[in-house]
DNA sequence: ATAGGGTTAG
């Protein structure tokens, strides 16, 4: 009675000649029906069986278990008459597997212990208990049961080995994975382990030590270390790796599943590798595969990675059942494109709009500098009752309040998270404290650093940045200092924030030490915007000739701003044939640098070389080129208040400019004030 | 006979 056909026919032989099997064999049949999602048959058969046992209950427990009904499950649990250790470790798995039934999953653990039920806890038992700590994520809980298994003698169990690395793995305890790891090493090596294992140094990011696992006993290996292995580079910028790795799997003889394939799509993504997609895209059509979600959605989010957006719309339009993954892939395309618009109509398009797909909406806005658009979704999420399920949009938000420097706003949030009780890591309290510093409020950017329990060196590049733009350059160096000694490793940001706080108070030695340090204890390649800041360091200092020099020496393509800020630099030592030069370079570069052509003109105009700079100026017209107007702007109750300059249509303009006067007339007193104060007291004012 | 393990996207 192997085939359902064949059950069928016997069930239907049976009732037709009233006759009734063994117990045996009808357990048999629930146990098919229950297998091919016959539910309501099975309940029917277990019904009118005039006579049960414990292998019936088992069956009839397990067959509501598998489609999730646990009520019904534990209904039958309750009633049966007789237990044994298989119907409490299908109810515990059934509990376990199950969202909202952790707490029942737990007290049913602990009355198999109570001296009522007299149930021993088996390996069977533990592997569902660990799997139910993973899921919880409370190692504390795990450790406990790893006593257990050794109290129990179930510690050298394959099955619960596995389970006990994947639970410590997935609770972040990844010492203790390894050392479970090294334990069962001693006595020999089952493959289930070790690609527990090979997951669990993935998921740390030590590819390396996964390698070395993976490689040991490579007669041991199935698809699904190969797989597991694949995964883990394409997901740890390892995309180039993982496909060779594929190519290494077929030629090892495993067939490629759509694990491969959802690896090889991921790498492609990361690698932005178009062709590679068309490929796996074909193969897929072919293998009719593209009805696997994982997979389809896959292919819009290469084709959205690689701005094709057609194909990408294309495919997303094949997809029968909508997929929440595919319209996100697509917002994210639209957005990185700048059409904020498709992105919008995208997100519009869906009907149950999953968290990541809101916070995709509201980087999208973020980076596209649309603030406004920011907040409008931030209320439309609150007014659907929206709970803010993780500090990912109040970071993007935080972003949108930097970008516009509203602190107002930016209050409000850091208000939202300490009641909220969400927890404050490294990435909110970095998003605060930029945020604080970019509305210009210093003392609480310092203030949220001084009190962040945990630090990180991104946490520090932004506080050194903060210090950097504030003009405390002594404060950064000193945060450079404490940064070292406490054994984080600086990147290219923290030397820009360095090199920008030397070049705003034009502290040119201790910029040189910084920059040569960089390169050579660090082995940080500079780019155009350390070298940019060099320039203007000399520049600013009145040392063309060192900027000149420096400026030869630079190995990559110079970029726009570079040679703006060397235009600069002539502008300030007055010397229009450096000046020449450089402008030459900027022409050549292409037509998108509108600063800088305005900079070169205004090299001549400082030099009242009028034909030059009217030379430059129809360039600019020739190419489009305009200038933005610089624009400021204030929030006084709820209102943005707008000026730029020369702006004169504020309705209240008139007492704004009479104020202004009244403050510059001040100020001018102040400094003349000042002055005599210097000369008196010999010039040493800080 | 009935229960348990490792791999997949934004």
């Amino acid at each position: 009675m192997r085939s359902l056909k064949d059950g069928l026919k016997f069930h239907a032989h049976n009732i037709k000649a009233g006759f009734t099997p063994e117990i045996f064999t009808s357990n048999q049949l629930i146990t098919l029906f229950s297998k091919h999602s016959l539910i309501l048959e099975a309940q029917k058969l277990f019904d009118e069986l005039p006579e049960r046992n414990v292998f019936t209950w088992n069956a009839i427990i397990c067959a509501h278990v598998k489609t999730q009904n646990l009520v019904q499950a534990q209904a039958l649990f309750d009633s049966a008459p007789e237990k044994d250790s298989v119907t409490y470790n299908s109810m515990l798995s059934g509990f376990v597997r199950t969202d909202g039934y952790e707490t029942h999953a737990l007290k049913l653990f602990l009355n198999m212990q109570s001296a009522s039920d007299r149930v021993k806890a088996d390996e069977f038992t533990l592997t569902t208990m660990l799997n139910l700590t993973a899921k919880l994520c409370v190692p504390c809980y795990g450790r406990q049961l790893q006593s257990f298994m050794v109290k129990t003698g179930n510690d050298a169990d394959r099955f619960v080995t596995s389970a006990l690395i994947d639970m410590y793995s997935k609770c972040g305890c990844f010492r203790d994975a390894r050392q479970a790891f090294n334990f069962c090493k001693g006595v020999g090596v089952d493959l289930v382990t070790k690609n527990a294992m090979v997951a669990a140094c993935c998921r740390e990011g030590e590819l390396e030590m996964a390698r070395d696992v993976f490689w040991n006993q490579p007669e041991l290996n199935d698809e699904v270390s190969w797989n597991t292995l694949i995964s883990g580079y394409a997901q740890n910028g390892g995309g180039e790796e993982a496909i060779e790795l594929v190519g290494c799997m077929s030629k090892s003889g495993f067939r490629w599943n759509e694990h491969t394939f959802a690896s090889v799509l991921s790498a492609c993504s990361s690698l932005k590798n178009l062709n590679l997609c068309k490929e796996v895209h074909a193969w897929v059509l072919k293998d009719g595969m593209s009805s696997n979600p994982f997979i389809s959605s896959g292919i819009v989010d290469v084709y959205s990675k690689c701005s094709n957006m057609k194909y990408a719309e294309s495919v997303h339009a094949a997809i029968g059942l909508k997929n929440s993954f595919s319209i996100t892939s697509l917002i994210v395309g639209y957005s990185f494109q700048g059409n904020m618009v498709e992105a919008r109509r995208l997100f519009d398009s869906s009907s149950d709009k999953n968290f990541v797909m809101w916070t995709a909406m509201f980087s999208g806005y973020v980076k596209s500098q649309q603030s406004e658009a920011v907040f409008e979704l931030l209320k439309e999420f609150n007014a659907k009752g929206g709970t803010i399920p993780d500090a990912l949009f109040l970071i993007s938000g935080l972003g949108a309040c930097a970008l516009q420097a509203a602190m107002g706003p930016g209050k409000q949030i850091h208000g939202y998270v300490l009641r909220s009780g969400i927890e404050i890591d490294e990435k909110l309290i970095s998003a605060m404290v930029d945020m604080y510093s970019k509305c210009g409020n210093i003392m609480y950017a310092r203030f949220l650093f001084e009190r962040a329990i945990a630090r990180d060196s991104i946490l520090y590049n932004v506080m050194i940045a903060a210090y950097a733009h504030h003009g405390y350059e002594k404060e950064a160096i000193q945060l450079f200092d404490e940064m070292l000694e406490r054994g984080f490793r600086p990147d290219e940001v923290t030397f820009l924030a360095l090199l920008s706080a030397c070049r705003h108070s034009g502290l040119v030695e201790m910029g040189e030490k910084y920059f040569y340090s960089m390169v050579e204890n660090y082995a940080i390649t500079p780019g155009n915007d350390h070298y940019a800041c060099m320039i203007d360091l000399y520049g600013r200092s009145n040392q063309l000739e060192k900027a000149a020099e420096f400026m030869r020496k630079i190995p990559i393509e110079r970029d726009a701003v570079l040679l703006g800020t060397f235009l600069n630099a002539c502008k300030i030592s007055r010397n229009v044939e450096l000046a020449r030069e450089a402008e030459e370079e900027l022409l050549r570069i292409g037509d998108d640098n509108r600063a800088g052509y305005v900079q070169l003109a205004n090299v001549y105009a400082a030099e009242g070389q009028w034909v030059e700079m009217g030379r430059i100026r129809k360039k600019m017209r020739g190419k489009e080129v305009k200038k933005f107007a610089g624009c400021s702007w204030v929030y006084v109750k709820n209102r943005v208040h707008i000026f730029t300059s020369g702006y004169r249509f504020h309705s209240q303009t008139e007492a704004i400019y009479s104020i202004l006067d009244c403050l510059n007339f001040e100020l001018d007193d102040m400094v003349k004030g000042k002055l005599v104060l210097q000369h008196s007291v010999g010039g040493v004012i800080s």
